[in-house]
DNA sequence: GTGAAAGCGCTAACAT
DNA sequence: ATGTTAGCGCTTTCAC
């Protein structure tokens, strides 16, 4: 079959040496740049080169060196936004500095995320940047401690004592969504979270709370918080409101599956935002804008993240000492149509555009 | 710092040799399941493995064999949900068969696609999965071809000489949104597409049109199709529209941010689904079930075509012959609230649900 | 049954 | 300025 009759052997640096009339050593040395060799040879080895259409074998070149140019990116999941995003971000970053990144996805589950990690501790990864299912004190941290890996964590995370951390600054927007909401007039605010993701949540929830008692101690928060997965949080949503209480003004979700599941309550309900209930969600996606009306989201600086992670890894790879740092990238809020005044008529227009 | 300290080497096979009182060699023999060890022998080896914390370096590993144990995925973006979750699909089968997924996106660039490729010839990975950019006859697997590599291309093709194909059958889907629309009484469809991805919009556009013409001679089809990037499509489609000339009771877009532009350019002129327009979109997203009114949208077998994409890779890679085979996965279309009859009140109630 | 030896393709000392 | 030597950690003949 077709697929098999190229199937050369491709050329090794020996093969480029011997064409070149020179050694092996030699030919290494043009291609890693050593300025020692006289340019006449230098030169035949470049020729030699193109010719053979040569690649140095990069495993087989790390193989030797000590440490190992890959990078090994861990996620929750890769179908949202955010983590895809994030992926490109870190891979783009990885590349730019001759590593290869290896990506997996630990599917939400911590045992998932340590087999991962120790397979990338297998391949002798130079450094992880890993997007904890939790938090930073799960068993994937402590994995990349006892073996003295070199990592930063992401996302769903605080501070930690062992490495470096980024992600978004959960209090700071979650306070911002406080201010526009209480400004607005809402004086009852339904919170809806996922526990499990704990570091982040917690400082989305009291971020809000804290703001929000803080401009208006009057306010009454009700908080919807589902331990484990998303799909109970469908059935805790839906009697959250069944049980005929007073009807908040407001609802605000900690994270995207959640104004989801908000959304899709709503139009159980026949509800319509902003006039029957509003809704702004963290984490903001493309169709957000699109829809009717456009959903208010708490934007997360997906690039700041990738970027600065990539940057506090390379210099840890690199030996560079010192405590770990928490860095704390600002979020942008985008209060689009589904929030509104309580009991105000829907404002018009259309919603914002790039 | 922490991370520094626990930096031992690990242990590497001549430490496990040691410990049990046996050659390296008989470890690797141990280690890789051959039966001509003495059972005594074996267990010392297992027992020092435990010891020891002992684990293959797969890099070494494969240094030695043939083939490494790596495949390759390459995917036009990370971004959306369909592409997503493709790459988890194939992350999991190729775990499950020993084998370490390296995925990259080639940000919908030919060039870039190339490099990519040229970088995983470079790592001599086993097999690549490739979803290409435009369609089969891109430069990347021409470059594959040149070089003898196994793969399998996924999605934006139809067939190939040289590679097994897997794809969804997007003729057979848009023949079935062909049959809805007309069913329902449409009888002038603006089709909107991105050119460039040839292979699946021509299919896609076909199949409409073939089965649409079939049923409903009379019938007026309007194309709108971009070349190139999506961002051109917003300013064409604002152009259509603006002609001022009689509307279309329906939008069949053929890729998901065609969906997504659609639905600005409505929102942008004040028009609702499915009253003033239907729509619907090849490429189904979670959000679309809890907007209102719901999204129509052709829901492509991703699952599927992982599967069958990775089984064909993995005969390929075993050596197995034969000609390159062309696989056709059905869609399933989901016909919601987006979609009325021309001229219709809106039919009430929920979307579906999983 | 087991181990010694020979590499996979490359690079880094060390000679020359 | 260049070549020789010695591995990185592993697997695989091939003798014993």
């Amino acid at each position: 079959m077709a697929q098999k009759e190229a199937q050369q052997r491709r050329p090794s640096i020996h093969d480029v040496a011997s064409h070149a009339g020179v050694s092996a050593a030699t030919v290494s040395k043009v291609l890693s740049g050593v300025t020692t060799v006289k340019p006449e040879n230098a030169q035949r080895v470049l020729d030699a080169v193109e010719m053979l259409g040569y690649r140095v074998d990069p495993l087989a070149s790390d193989m030797r060196r000590a440490k190992r140019r890959i990078i090994g990116a861990i996620m929750p999941e890769f179908e949202s936004e955010f983590f895809g995003q994030m992926v490109s971000e870190l891979e783009g970053l990885a590349e730019q500095r001759g590593y290869t990144l290896v990506a997996a996805s630990s599917r939400e589950s911590e045992a998932r995320e340590k087999e991962i990690l120790a397979r990338m501790h297998d391949w002798r990864v130079a450094g992880v940047v890993l997007a904890p299912v939790r938090n930073e004190h799960g068993p994937a941290a402590a994995f990349m401690k006892a073996n003295g890996m070199t990592g930063v964590l992401i996302d769903r995370v605080l501070a930690d004592d062992a490495f470096d951390t980024v992600s978004a600054d959960s209090a700071a927007a979650s306070a911002e969504v406080a201010r526009a909401l209480v400004g607005m007039g809402h004086r009852h605010v339904l919170v809806v979270g996922l526990g499990q993701q704990a570091a982040t949540v917690r400082a989305r929830l009291e971020g809000f709370r804290r703001t929000a008692l803080e401009l208006a101690p009057d306010i009454r928060i009700d908080v919807v918080l589902c331990e484990s997965d998303v799909e109970p949080l469908r059935a805790l949503l839906h009697d959250y409101f069944s049980k005929g209480a007073e009807r908040p003004t407001a609802v605000y979700s900690l994270f995207l599956k959640g104004t989801l599941v908000a959304l899709s309550e709503f139009r159980r309900r026949g509800w319509h935002c902003p006039n029957d209930i509003s809704l702004v969600g963290f984490d903001d996606a493309e169709w957000m804008q699109v829809t009717w009306p456009a959903i208010a989201a708490v934007v997360q600086p997906v690039r700041e993240i990738a970027g600065n992670a990539m940057e506090v890894l390379f210099r840890r790879i690199e030996g560079e000492g010192g405590p770990p740092r928490a860095r704390l990238e600002p979020c942008k809020v985008l209060m689009r149509e589904s929030v509104g005044s309580p009991g105000s008529v829907p404002h018009s227009g259309g919603g914002d555009r790039q």
